[in-house]
DNA sequence: ATCGCGGTATTGTCTGACAATACACATAAA
DNA sequence: TTTATGTGTATTGTCAGACAATACCGCGAT
């Protein structure tokens, strides 16, 4: 098989960089970033830096201007401060800034023009549902409001996805769909249950038969990151809420799409009353 | 206003730089490029190269490298040729091939390691619904799978979303749909009829009010844009859909959701019967 | 006041270098 | 023969410095 890449989570900031970026606040007027730099070329560079993917200089970049930009730093419409002044202000070289930016441009947040500079881009151009930019929305103030929009998102797309799962799946895709449901059932721990629960709901995605439902995935995974919290340690819930998957599971089983429906619509305000109650 | 950034079409490579492709096949063994490199730093440059933000050179690379690998040249899991092969092949610098690179990472395309290369990742990291990915999906070998799975979508999105739009629009979001509904109406030119069209569902996603729906536009545009070869030039059905257009934009100014929601499902059963027609 | 012109600032591109390290191969030991 | 160890090599990551292309600003001339 292949090298399986850790995903480039903004959360895998390794010290180092944090270091560097502590007081590297945007609207700093003179940074004396430049004795730093001919200090790292005199050799005095970190031996180990640099081991987790996510957490190389340009990903790191990429993760901090892109948090920047969504939190609302830089408005839509603003134009950035050129690569060089992110490369003095963090003591990285130029190529850096300008990869972080690129994989920043591929992602709809910012757009450049030779002579303008580099500016962020209207917010219906942002990809929102590519993962990063996803998990830097979700930092927004209060996260009641994000799980509201996520949860909102579920409702639309996740009772149609297995409807159609509940028509087209292969007999693999529904062993992957009750394996992840009975797993579901002998958790040990809550985080057990939960990568559980995660893995069923985007195996039926998977099962659909739509190659477009799949990279909706990431909303489910965001949303059970943010549910986390919220997660009930009450037996009676839990067996609730299992009880309400294993109709799932049994409907797309029987390849009932109504039925599978209407299910999911089940679990679906079961789980709105759980966000609700808090 | 912003300046406006023509998106990053991959219909808009420059002919210098197709030139420079023509004989980059995936499998060529020894490509005689040195001694292009040479002459190019020898003063020949073209002088009036990149005028077009898509036709930069890392733009155009990561068009054709990520039209490569979704087209299935490079199936998941494959180590690409490295930088340097890249660099050789389309005599370009390696910081043209790294910036190009990282975009496809942003995308969700590639994944790379020190000592390793960079490899495909598995389809179900691929981020779909990004607007180049998407265009480069569409180029599959028969557009009628790839329109059958959008408009699926569709299915699944519009009515919801549209109900949502009943509910929440503001005044200002509605005059927006008001006014590209009238304007399809008034179309002089099939090209333009279509431009209002797309403009009207892309301004009730808007008017949902749920932040996540936005992003899906870009399968509206995309569904419109290969839609348009089937397009009817029948004077009755060009009506037809105009009063099933009207009747969306009635009922979500009489904030009734799910007339809304039913009218929007009569016009994607309409467009289904257009499809199916061919 | 308007038009034209050059200067300047900023991204785009190229070149060359070194660092870090996964993997393969050769070598040596049991 | 098999296993363990060390060495080499190939590849991405990062840095530095240079020049090209050109949008915008301000100045001068008509």
């Amino acid at each position: 098989m292949r090298p399986k890449p850790l995903a480039a989570l903004d959360s895998t900031l390794n010290p180092d960089f944090l270091e560097r970026m502590r007081d590297a606040k945007p609207n700093k007027e003179k940074s004396p970033a430049k004795a730093a730099s001919t200090e790292r070329s005199a050799g005095v560079r970190r031996p180990d830096a640099a081991r987790i993917p996510g957490s190389s200089v340009h990903a790191s970049l990429a993760s901090e201007i892109g948090l920047r930009i969504v939190r609302g730093d830089y408005p839509p419409g603003t134009i950035l401060p050129n690569e060089a002044k992110w490369s003095e202000t963090f003591s990285v070289s130029r190529s850096a800034v300008r990869e972080a930016i690129k994989m920043l441009m591929a992602k709809g947040l910012l757009a450049s023009r030779p002579k303008i500079g580099s500016w962020v881009e209207p917010k219906e151009r942002w990809n929102l549902l590519d993962r990063d930019v996803l998990a830097w929305y979700a930092t927004s103030p209060d996260r009641e409001v994000f799980l509201k929009t996520v949860q909102e998102f579920r409702h639309i797309i996740e009772p149609e996805a297995t409807a159609f799962a509940a028509m087209r799946r292969t007999d693999e895709q529904m062993a992957e769909i009750s394996q992840a449901c009975r797993e579901m059932g002998e958790a040990a721990s809550l985080q057990d249950r939960t990568r559980a629960d995660t893995r069923f709901h985007l195996a039926i995605l998977r099962a659909s038969g739509n190659d477009l439902l799949v990279p909706l995935g990431v909303l489910i995974e965001s949303a059970f990151d943010h549910l986390f919290a919220y997660t009930t340690r009450e037996i009676d819930d839990l067996n609730h809420a299992q009880k309400l998957h294993e109709a799932i599971e049994k409907n797309i089983r029987l390849q009932r799409p109504d039925a599978a429906r209407n299910a999911v619509r089940k679990l679906l305000a079961n789980t709105d009353g759980v966000i609700r109650a808090r």
